[in-house]
DNA sequence: AGCACGATGCTCT
DNA sequence: GAGCATCGTGCTT
């Protein structure tokens, strides 16, 4: 199936976070297609959100959320994690989707030998990057290009999925009302592999 | 099933 | 120097 364009990630955050649920996350890789449907999404949206990493507005690290839409955030935290968003809206408004968990579909004997364990393998933000071998090269990537090796395919064509709204996770102490914001969302019955 | 904690290093104050 | 869009282990209900 045909892969999403810019156009998809044009748009408000919100809309974004909610479409690109039970869409396909690809990823090639020595290859082979990795891949697996996107489960749980999370927008972060604009220097207003005090959650999200353009909250005290541009600095090196963030600069590519304000970039054009379409594109790979990708950051590292906690020492160790790697973790994957796509950029939305326009370009010059900071905003981006976390991509927080698949259920994986494709390359599943590469994904187990990437894990230590034989266990579950995409049900987290930092996991599914360890599995799909996403790192700090892939930031300010193309996922809408011809040619590159980590892009969203359209899975879904209808619209009509059941979506559970939540507040984020492992927001800390942002004050509200962000921290209550409902901008977590889920395929449910997804969670367990 | 749920909580506490340590790992580990980058970013910004 | 503090905090972090997390994870796995180990211990308690």
């Amino acid at each position: 199936m045909a892969r999403l364009t810019r156009s998809f990630f044009a748009r408000p955050t919100l809309a974004v976070a909610q479409a690109l649920l039970g869409q396909r996350l690809v990823r090639i890789l020595n290859g082979q297609r990795l891949a697996g449907v996107i489960t749980e999404t999370e927008a972060y949206i604009g220097e207003e959100d005090l959650a999200c990493h353009a909250r005290a507005g541009r600095t090196a690290r963030n600069a590519v959320m304000y970039g054009p839409p379409g594109h790979a955030y990708v950051y590292f935290t906690y020492g160790m994690h790697w973790m994957l968003n796509a950029v939305t809206e326009r370009e010059g408004f900071p905003a981006a989707v976390l991509i927080r968990a698949l259920v994986p579909t494709e390359g599943l004997d590469v994904m187990r030998r990437r894990r230590h364990l034989d266990r579950i393998l995409t049900d987290g933000p930092a996991k599914l990057t360890r599995v799909l071998g996403i790192e700090g090269t892939f930031n300010g990537g193309d996922l809408c290009a011809r040619g590159v090796d980590l892009f969203i395919e359209s899975a879904q064509a209808d619209s009509r999925l059941p979506i559970v709204a939540a507040p984020r996770v492992g927001l800390g102490s942002t004050p509200e009302p962000w921290l209550s914001k409902a901008w977590n969302f889920k395929l449910p019955d997804s969670g367990k592999q």
